[in-house]
DNA sequence: TTAATATAATACCTAAAGGTATCATTTATG
DNA sequence: CATAAATGATACCTTTAGGTATTATATTAA
């Protein structure tokens, strides 16, 4: 149910940068509009180009914007990205293995909610979030509004 | 989706001792049984103690049993105990608040498996788990076989 | 060709979760 | 009472995710 932090953020910068994906955006503006630390996000977006997901231009005028048509990409290969899985173990007490002779009381209501998760992941892709128009508004709660740039 | 592994630990804990309510389990027992590493385990059986979901009694012969009727603890319960919440943000991308004026591509498919998740954590106490017969088979693929225990 | 501005690589620091060690306290029992 | 066997309290260590700092490299344009 939680991902990590660094998933997170990756989620907000894809989305965010779904807006135009033509555009070619430079760590400074997604810092302003995303307000993940700078530091931080610049680490994310060459993993992130690394990954495959982003095409970095390096020098002057240089930045990212997303390497594939918008429908090819969906939620779940964003997590992979990340280096997270959420398949890992379907166990709600987290075994890999259970040798029980008959299901416990909770399996087949996770297995369901992890069908359900799985399903969101795959099927919800970039392109969906074209139409959000102002996303900017949505930091209102962050600490990082301070955060010194470089 | 992933839970701490603390919170997992609770619930086995939980769930096995929910087999024999009126036992006194001892921390070696539930060791022997489980593999929780055993000074982790202790610590993790006095907090669900203060918690107020296990009975402690100390001394010679001293141990630890459910402190309620099974009926009454559910699973958010034990996940509460731990520190953990689910509920935190149903905010897909971490964000407390969001003031988006249309909701975005994900935010009902998520807030729909948030409300399912909840529901099944509420809906489904310990005593579901008293049926299960061979709990001990359960531990297969554990790396704390060779712990020390004190 | 040089300065400015962008990303890339790498190493390091920090905070929190997970885990360990030590000593104190409680209780049953000989 | 003394000892053994259990839990309680507390402090410390370790691993990892998250975050920061520094230096290198690429590209544009005066
Ligand atoms: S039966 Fe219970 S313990 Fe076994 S894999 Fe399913 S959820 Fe886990
Ligand atoms: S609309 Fe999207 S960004 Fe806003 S709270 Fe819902 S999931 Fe989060």
């Amino acid at each position: 149910m939680n991902f990590t932090k660094t998933t997170e953020y990756a989620f907000r910068i894809l989305s965010y940068m779904a807006k135009d994906e033509s555009h070619l955006y430079n760590a400074n503006e997604l810092y302003e509009n995303l307000k993940i630390p700078f530091r931080y996000l610049r680490k994310q977006l060459t993993l992130l180009s690394k990954a495959g997901l982003l095409i970095s231009e390096q020098g002057k005028n240089g930045g990212y914007k997303i390497a594939k048509d918008l429908t090819t990409i969906s939620l779940l290969d964003i997590v992979h990205a990340t280096g997270a899985n959420i398949s890992g173990n379907a166990c709600f007490f987290g075994f890999s293995n259970c040798a029980l002779a008959e299901k416990c009381a909770i399996h087949d209501k996770w297995a369901s909610i992890y069908e359900n998760v799985n399903n969101v992941l795959i099927s919800t892709n970039l392109a969906e979030f074209r139409k959000i128009t102002n996303h900017e508004v949505l930091i209102t709660n962050n600490k990082f509004i301070n955060f010194k740039k470089d």
